[in-house]
DNA sequence: ACTCTTATGATACAGACGTACCATAAGAGT
DNA sequence: ACTCTTATGGTACGTCTGTATCATAAGAGT
């Protein structure tokens, strides 16, 4: 899993790095912190333990990040990018979509740590979060727009749901987005300390799009 | 304000500890220790930061707390009698007694954080919950309990005010009172890493009651 | 007055951590 | 073929951490 390096030199024949993707073992080395910290906690993340992780020796990871700063907020990023591409996916199979509520509850479950991977996801993403409270510099560029962007595409989806003639009129949609996505992380963290079970989780928010868009149905 | 230990004794004359009072002692540690991760993140809680913080030498803190997950978790159980205490004083001064509003208002307002102390305590709190999340002996006894208490005290007022005839009646009010506290957690969470300011938190949840109670008045 | 236990100080120790340094294999450009 | 730059390994250094050890001051019980 380790040597393949100038595999990757050889596909694409240009002059750009030198015989490696760069961005790729940036990627798997990111990779190999999140499954850390979502094992231990993010305070178990270490140089080491990511280079182990990761099947490769300490200094490369000191080669693709130089510094632990730079390791954590690259990972951080890469996990904002991989949870785009998570959420288009998992969007695009939504079961009905001609039907907002869907769209919405698929939206915010999604949020919730029903597998391993939202488990992870939600975890890592909170340790992150929880660092970003004392560490302005963490929190300013990539930490807020990811959440930021969230709430303006479930804010997008309602004033849809809206137009349809879904929801109540004097909805006031930017606050109703803020409720479901704090809501929605709120919940997402009392699951994973315990407290309450996913499906109990998904019932809370459900109860709520129950009234949100009127309980016929 | 360090050797001011044998006036206890004096204070005291039984023969209990020795000369100091333990209880008050372990008290002054854990609530340095609130401060050092409150300023810095719980992150940068270490024995010798926090004996510094407490003013007493790194022995003493071994002293009274022999390692130091053990002073972590009696930080921890001081932190949650202490938000006890405050959430008594403050529901002790609710605006009007007589409204069930007012008090779940002032109950879901407390969790926020509007001033230095609730910060504080919504910092350590959401730190101890993430650590809570990969650290299943920390998360069990003392954690879980706490919310859980206080999603029972949320659900018995909730109750009060369906008997008053304030909410509708098919309100499901376990569901609501875990909606209410994990959305002020959620809500917290994000004033605190900056995305909202506290006063847009609060006509959030302001918003939200106003649906619960129904918008007259 | 004498002992005993509690309370406190100072310091030492082994391990882990982030970072820096030195070496070298090997493709790229000439 | 030769050099140059990139990529990688190995390892050493200084610092910080939690914990353990040795020593001793001083109130308590007799």
């Amino acid at each position: 899993m380790i040597q393949t390096y100038h595999k990757s030199a050889l596909r694409k024949g240009r002059v750009v790095p030198r015989t490696v993707d760069h961005a790729e073992r940036r990627a798997h080395i990111a990779e190999a912190l999140v499954r850390v910290a979502g094992r231990e906690g993010l305070h178990a993340v270490t140089m080491r333990a990511v280079a182990a992780e990761a099947g490769v020796s300490l200094r490369l990871v000191q080669y693709y990040f130089q510094t632990k700063a730079q390791l954590m907020l690259g990972a951080l990023e890469h996990l904002e990018q991989q949870s785009h591409e998570r959420w288009a996916a998992r969007l695009a199979e939504a079961p009905d979509p001609d039907s907002p509520r869907g769209y919405i509850e698929a939206f915010l479950a999604e949020a919730l740590p029903t597998d391993e991977q939202s488990r992870i996801f939600h975890l890592v993403g909170t340790s992150y979060a929880v660092l970003a409270m004392t560490d302005k510099e963490l929190a300013e560029q990539p930490f807020i727009a990811g959440v930021d962007r969230l709430e303006g595409q479930l804010a997008g989806a309602l004033e849809q749901a809206l137009s349809a003639g879904e929801l109540s009129p004097d909805l006031d949609v930017p606050a109703e987005a803020a409720l479901l996505v704090t809501l929605s992380h709120g919940l997402g963290t009392s699951v994973l300390i315990g407290q309450r079970s996913a499906k109990a989780a998904i019932a809370v928010l459900g109860k709520h799009l129950d009234r949100l868009f009127g309980e016929s149905g």
